[in-house]
DNA sequence: ACCGAACCGGACCGCTCGGTCATCTTAGGG
DNA sequence: CCCTAAGATGACCGAGCGGTCCGGTTCGGT
């Protein structure tokens, strides 16, 4: 659950930075993208410079923690929906959780969707919620609310470019990628009866040209 | 059309050297994306460093230049296909065409979608896009094929979006893109009969319930 | 052939970055 | 209280960047 990279060190101090840091890292990369300097990240902990290389021996290290929480969380929530009532709407709800974490946090969704050079813990995560969300799927595809083809892994892959779709309107429309996300449900999902402009036939008034024996 | 920035100058190793400038930038942006160093792309050109900016005032002012080109050979592409028989195929190949520059060009899916501190003459380059798309998304639309509260913005976003979802896999699968292509298209297509596992009822045998005087 | 202006090239500047290290500080067991 | 090992610190390093500048080169009109 909580996939720190380093050990945890034992003296007081040491652990309270390395909380320090953390907390700063996470809002800092949330706010700035993977771009941002260890420096600035070491004077939003109150920390030297130094401190940071103490606790994380690179700055991907550091990174990779923090984007690891991340994933973390996504995959427990995903968990969590495997036991909801309406399989469809679990899957909605876990994409929206997916791109939501992706619209707070700009580290996240640079990081994601780029796997090469990247670290292999966070692969192994990524491969998990790629597991979740394939079950969430599966769930839903017996249910033939989605189509038969479409993979959890799609399901991934479309957290980010439902995100990247939206991201230009977001600084004056927070909630713009619900938009897209709802698009992207709609090419995932089996057409049902409301999206049509008249109720389906039901059964033909008179004539049935193929039996129908159970009811 | 071509959409230069600077003035072409007049002797004749500099225009030379200008061409040479600017095949060799859009390659490597288009490999390595808008990161690369000037330098990299003056060795490239065969010049020295200071003769990229004689020729460009700015990296930014380089990388817009080629930007431009591009862009506008996408609206060329959309204008093209205004005139094509069907709607629906029309806007189809427009996003391929357009999805597809964006899989060839890291720099240019890394400079659309992001309109914060952008070249003005690309911001218009890009509103001329979303025009062309927004006529052949009305087109498709007032044909029934595409939702009515889809617009051509929508599309040109839908590039950016199908692309980072496929973008993943596209080392492995070059032509993976083609399926998000396909499952936008299904997501803002309004859902047609080959959508459905039997072919439609397409007069009742017996009984028409509302009159039918032409045939 | 000549000459001035346009052009070229690469050493150079200032800056920022990730990462290191010698020196100083402090926690905490005895 | 004291001593030591763990921890903190920020000056420092080398690399790489965009951009500048001036001495040498070349084009092209006359």
């Amino acid at each position: 659950m909580t996939g720190t990279t380093s050990a945890v060190p034992s003296r007081s101090d040491a652990v309270r930075n390395r909380r320090l840091l953390l907390d700063a890292a996470a809002k800092t990369f949330a706010e700035r993208g993977v771009e941002v300097s260890i420096g600035e990240i070491a004077q939003r902990a109150g920390v030297g410079k130094g401190t940071v290389f103490r606790h994380f021996s690179s700055k991907e290290e550091l990174l990779a923690a923090i984007m690891l929480g991340m994933l973390d969380e996504l995959v427990d929530t995903g968990t969590a929906l495997l036991t909801a009532d309406d399989p469809g709407s679990a899957l909605r709800e876990f994409m929206a959780a997916g791109v939501q974490s992706l619209v707070t946090d700009r580290a996240f969704c640079e990081v994601i969707g780029r796997p090469s050079l990247q670290h292999p813990e966070v692969r192994d995560a990524i491969d998990r919620l790629c597991d979740v969300a394939e079950a969430l799927t599966a769930r839903a595809r017996r249910q033939d609310i989605v189509r038969p083809d479409v993979t959890g892994t799609d399901v991934v892959l479309l957290l980010g470019g439902i995100h990247h779709t939206a991201a230009p309107l977001l600084i004056a429309e927070p909630q713009a990628w619900r938009r897209y996300l709802e698009l992207a449900l709609d090419g995932i999902t089996i057409p049902t009866e409301r999206r049509l402009p008249h109720p389906p036939p039901h059964r033909l008034p008179l004539t049935t040209p193929d039996p129908d024996p159970g009811r």
